[in-house]
DNA sequence: AGCACGCCGACT
DNA sequence: GTCGGCGTGCTC
């Protein structure tokens, strides 16, 4: 007897345990373990995931049945993974089956439908649901869904004239193209060339032709083009049997244009000395961790690039994750220039297809190199070499929905199954990272200079509460004005950052001070100019600008705030000369448009590339000299702990954009609070001085790294249920939990109600609590044994990226 | 989760 | 007597 256990494609607390079937005889050669298969599940069929092989059960006979269908011939998850799941379910408390789905492209993942299968003749079903099957015999249930009729169906599945059928789908599929392939008989083609007519001159010639490519595989065209013949003629051949089509996998192409092959650079000698711990943990297969901090401009990247060399060399593979797909585009460009073919790419702007593409390429063994997003952490390769995260402060790493993981820790998990480095790098550490390498945890690798050795921009900041004591008004402090005058002059290039994040353009009426708000969530609705539409940023309602105020119905209703759009507008009024291109949410719909809006600045088409933080990181263009930071601000008070951190590294971040080859960079930075250590400590670009700083702030305030933060939210449609069951909560946690753990909350979370449901929270500070885990996982077994019932919804957030 | 089953009230 | 509403329980 062969049994195989399975992981069901079922998120439900009851279902989140291996169920065991018996392997047919016909799949027992070719099943392993990490295999899809089909299985019959209840009264449906789902898909699952084989995690054990094994000879015996438990489940007696009446109750246990077969595999109904084996989907991978090789495995789609290796034994790594399999073991990688079971570690993030519990790391992260989740399914197992969310654990394991994270690690594949969506592409392989089930698509579910309801088929309607006819069980007798057209003529005997009820007159109203002939229509439906005088071409098939089975029908899409959608179909009667949206007709309404499904009473009528119900019926007919009882007197067995029709049957609902479960069928299970794959999402995505292999592209494949026709090619033609010659006969690999070359007698074959001379005796088909005896035979046919002697006028038939073009099908002789193309014979003729074929039997120099004997057994060749063509495209069409390539054929037609060569031979100078028709379809018609192959048509005629590929009928005497001289050739035959055939389906051909491809890979879809996710690159657009091509690069130029590039070699290794010279090191300095910090970058040298980096490297050489780096590499010398590669051969040793030692699994360390390291920091590398190098200062913006410093060469990180060129470290990657020749540690990743090394690991080519040992016969091992890279992956390398990027934070944003903004970055990407500069990024893959230089691993591609690099490594060429042995690339792929993972980012959320490829399309299902695309990714399962790359997903195969690597899967396969065609590539060595992997540039991605922050699920490429879970690339599958058999023999990682280094794992490199760049810009390791970035809270992308952070997954904000299940699996809550962090890209960070699974791939030092991996390093540790491997034995094999891992690489965190950024110019500003995150607090957490930084305190580890100071504890020996990780391996402090710094450098300090510039690899081109520029000088570093100059800072000013500009107090922006001067400019409105000298009556300006406006969004642009005088200094930043002519700043951008002297660069249009000289004709150099600038970047104007805004942070929009809570300070977007939002409607009020000036006499009574409504604001309009969405619907469904307690937030300011967004003004978007190009379609005059309020838009909200939480749940994509959508409304008309109204012309008097829905409070009091004064006309005195206007715009306020400064989006990117009313930004640009202001400088094409004040510089009307000036060509500016904007990037954000809105300019950036569609596919490809990021790497436009780039590559047509990086041409010079443009003098002033305005935007939101997606520009704050990656840019190199040498003919930048000004950044200029609209509002410092914005990012620095929003109720979170991490916000200082994020303003100090986002200031960084975009100071390092400027002056980053010949020109010399200057960097004006507007705030109403330029005495705040951040933004002071940002303007001299001193990281060690921040991090005493704030690393004191977070140690009075019992915040990371000092304390561990575990979140949990609770949300109801109606207030007052919300509200008891975060009491609840805290009260549960208090009876469990020892008294050095400290708990705060309920509190409403600073956006009250998403989606129409109010929102609660509360914070858990810990240090070590060995009883936590269990704890929580206790508390969600009374959310969903009960709880859950009522429409309450509880998450848990261990290590929240933000609170 | 998603589906069947079964109990109960409403309506032909 | 039948239909369909929803609470309950199960899934190898």
């Amino acid at each position: 007897m062969k049994v195989a256990e399975v992981i069901v494609d079922v998120s439900a607390y009851p279902i989140d345990r291996p169920f065991d079937y018996l392997i047919p005889e016909e799949m027992q050669e070719l099943i392993e373990m990490g295999c899809r298969v089909k299985v019959p599940f209840g009264p449906r069929n789902v898909l699952g995931f084989v995690t054990e092989i094994k000879d015996t059960t438990e489940v007696p006979v009446d109750k246990i049945k077969s595999l109904s269908q084996l989907l991978d011939i090789t495995p789609v998850l290796t034994t790594e993974m399999l073991k990688l799941a079971k570690w993030l379910k519990t790391e992260t408390i989740c399914y197992e089956i969310d654990a394991l789905q994270v690690m594949l492209p969506s592409a392989l993942r089930a698509k579910y439908e309801k088929q309607v299968s006819l069980l007798t003749d057209v003529e005997q079903l009820p007159i109203l649901l002939q229509p439906y099957f005088q071409r098939a015999t089975k029908v899409n249930y959608k179909a009667f869904e949206k007709d309404g009729m499904l009473h009528d169906l119900k019926r007919a599945v009882k007197d067995k004239q029709l049957v609902i059928e479960n069928i299970v789908k794959q999402k995505g599929n292999i592209k494949e193209i026709r090619k033609v392939k010659i006969n690999e008989s070359i007698e074959t083609l001379q005796k088909i060339l005896g035979n046919i007519s002697k006028r038939a001159r073009k099908q002789q010639q193309l014979l003729q032709w074929m039997m120099n490519h004997v057994g060749e595989v063509f495209d069409l065209q390539d054929i037609l083009t060569d031979t100078n013949t028709s379809q018609a003629v192959l048509q005629a051949v590929i009928e005497y049997g001289g050739a035959e089509f055939v389906q051909e996998e491809v890979y879809r192409d996710p690159f657009s244009k091509e690069v130029k092959k590039t070699i290794s650079l010279n090191l300095t000698d910090e970058q040298e000395n980096a490297l050489q711990k780096i590499t010398n943990s590669i051969k040793n297969r030692i699994s360390e961790t390291f920091l590398l901090h190098g200062i913006t401009g410093s060469g990180k990247t060129e470290v990657y690039l020749q540690a990743i060399e090394q690991c080519l060399l040992e016969g091992k593979e890279a992956i390398v994750l990027v934070p944003e797909i903004s970055l990407t585009p500069q990024m893959t460009d230089r691993f591609r220039s690099r490594f060429g073919e042995l690339v792929a790419v993972m980012h959320s702007g490829l399309s299902v297809g695309e990714k399962y593409d790359e997903w195969r390429k690597i899967h396969e063994g065609k590539v060595k190199v992997v540039v991605g997003a922050r699920s490429a952490v879970f690339a599958p390769f058999r023999n990682v070499g280094i794992f490199i995260l760049d810009e390791e402060h970035e809270s992308t790493y952070k997954q904000e929905d299940a699996p809550r993981y962090h890209a960070r820790d699974v791939a030092i998990w991996r390093s540790e199954y491997y034995q094999c480095p891992v690489i965190l790098g950024s110019a500003t550490p995150s607090l957490e990272s930084f305190a580890r390498a100071k504890k020996n945890v990780y391996t402090l690798l710094t450098l300090k200079e510039r690899a081109l050795k520029q000088s570093l921009p100059t800072v000013h900041v500009v107090d922006m509460r001067n400019e409105l004591k000298n009556g300006n008004r406006s969004m642009f402090s005088e200094s930043l004005v002519e700043a951008i005058r002297t660069r249009l002059e000289k004709k150099e290039q600038m970047v104007l950052f805004l942070n929009r994040r809570g300070y977007s353009s939002f409607v009020m009426c000036r006499d009574c001070g409504t604001v309009v708000q969405c619907e469904n969530c307690d937030i300011s609705l967004t003004y978007h100019r190009s379609n005059e539409k309020l838009k909200c940023h939480y749940c994509g309602y959508e409304q008309r600008v109204p012309k008097t105020c829905p409070q009091c119905q004064s006309d005195h209703i206007r715009y306020f705030g400064t989006g990117t759009q009313k930004v640009e507008e202001e400088l094409t009024k004040l510089f009307p000369e000036a060509k500016v291109l904007r990037m954000d949410v809105d300019t950036t719909k569609t596919k490809g448009s990021h790497e436009e809006i780039l590559e047509a600045f990086g041409k010079g088409h443009a003098d002033i590339l305005l935007g939101t933080q997606m520009i704050a990181k990656g840019l190199d263009f040498p003919n930048i000299t000004l950044v200029g930071v609209l509002s410092a601000d914005t990012s620095l008070h929003l109720p979170d702990f991490r916000s200082a951190e994020k303003t100090f590294q986002l200031l960084t971040q975009v100071s390092g954009r400027a002056g980053r080859h010949q020109l010399p960079g200057e960097v004006i930075i507007q705030t109403y609070t330029p005495e705040h250590y951040a933004i002071e400590l940002a303007k001299e670009q001193q990281y060690e001085p921040f991090y005493e700083r704030e690393m004191w702030m977070r140690h009075q305030a019992g915040y990371p790294p000092y304390y561990y933060l575990a979140l949990v939210q609770i949300s109801h449609e109606d207030i007052m249920l919300a509200s008891e069951y975060a009491q609840k909560t805290v009260d549960f946690l208090r009876s469990n939990l020892s008294f050095n753990v400290s708990i705060i909350g309920p509190t409403a979370s600073s956006i009250s109600r998403v989606q129409n449901r109010y929102r609660y929270q509360c914070l858990i500070k810990y240090k070590v609590e060995p009883n936590l885990i269990e704890t929580f996982i206790q508390l969600i077994k009374l959310y969903r044994s009960d709880w859950i019932k009522k429409g309450i919804l509880l998450t848990v957030d261990l290590n929240p990226s933000s609170i």
